[in-house]
DNA sequence: TGTACATCAGTGAACGCGCGTTCACTGATGTAC
DNA sequence: TGTACATCAGTGAACGCGCGTTCACTGATGTAC
């Protein structure tokens, strides 16, 4: 892909993977304007071509993490179908997969301190992917028992909550805490007990 | 606190101060080592009289917040005996009361990016904490019919995890991520099934 | 098909800034006698 | 108790750096006729 003359072609998206790339090696901190721009071949000064600022760049890697994720997310739901615990299931080990295959997506949707809010798409993709796991939890919902059943949302919580623990603490090359478990299996099992604790699964397997 | 002349008196510990404060504030990538300075009424070359510069600054800052954090969580267990589950759920309950009680402190222990290895202290207190958790999963697997019980180290992970979840996406003013559960109820209601996935709480109550 | 011209997408130099860190220094404190 | 002196804990000036951002510019592209 070398740079052919004085355009590039597609910058923004070249700015784009760019920002991915150093965000999954830097972190958010590290990563730099002017760094993005050198990783594309291209002069700081042209990013603002295509982008407001250094912050705009990053709101959109977070985006488009968010449109894949959405997507990985209705795709697992979906193949689970009909059965909503299999669906269920899907649904989680996505996020995982996500967050493991899209190292520099996740950082800039979950720890890049963007806010959701900062451009009306994101927040709406944003809304989208959540959606999905609210779904599948509702349909989950549908085979408890009304009186011991809990909200949907609060079983899409606790889910996304497990799963976001296990990516940050386990899945990453974090500080020190490592687990004799590989994640999957540590998210794997964490959601099978949970599931047996509303009542999903059989109470021995 | 006015400063009494040329010498500060306890400059060590006042660094540590602003430093929690400002991380605590502007976020682990916010915190510069200058501000920390200026706040505690001080050059920025006198903080190298105490530490060997910024990054060890924040590792005192994380390490002192795992002291804290491993007593508070003993201090949870112990309360909580001899029943192994109220200890259990105690020491969850403390985990996100920590978060709550000293955000400055969690950050600079799970969001600084620093390294647990990089000073034998802190690995020796980080390990401390971990180990009351692990224990008070020991207490708790005891209860379980040995054929379906899963290692106690597994169940730490996933009550840590779940606990870690919970603080980063609803107990912050995280970017959007609101839920209509206080974080206190999700992790109760969250740990109370989990627990019940693993048939020591009654299926219904 | 050729030409004039508008528009677009880059350049490169410059800016002001605050950062972390170093250095020789100096004022304050503690100690030996 | 007083004095000399070593040690300690700060100062303040300076550094080099890379950052994000701006600006007037220019080379490349697209379009109208």
């Amino acid at each position: 892909m070398a740079k052919r003359g004085y355009h590039h072609g597609n910058l923004r998206q070249a700015l784009v993977e760019a920002a991915l790339q150093l965000i999954e090696a830097k972190g958010p901190t590290g990563f730099t304007l002017s760094e993005a721009a050198k990783t594309a071949g291209v002069t700081p000064a042209a990013v603002y071509r295509h982008f407001e600022g250094r912050e705009d760049l990053i709101a959109e890697a977070a985006r488009q993490g968010y449109e894949v994720f959405a997507d990985l997310m209705e795709y697992a739901f979906a193949k689970g179908q009909p059965s909503a615990l299999a669906s269920f299931e899907a649904t989680g080990r996505a996020y995982l997969a996500f967050a493991r295959k899209y190292p520099g997506h996740y950082v800039a949707m979950f720890e890049s301190g963007i806010s959701i809010n900062r451009r009306p798409e994101l927040a709406q993709v944003a809304g989208r992917a959540m959606g999905v796991l609210e779904m599948a939890a509702a349909e989950l919902s549908k085979h408890i028992d009304p009186a011991h059943r809990p909200p949907a949302q609060m079983v899409s919580a606790h889910i996304w909550a497990m799963c976001h623990g296990v990516v940050e603490l386990f899945a990453r090359g974090s500080p020190g805490t490592k687990s004799p478990f590989p994640p999957e299996d540590l998210l794997e099992t964490g959601i099978g007990i949970y599931l047996r604790g509303l009542g999903l699964i059989p109470p021995d397997r």
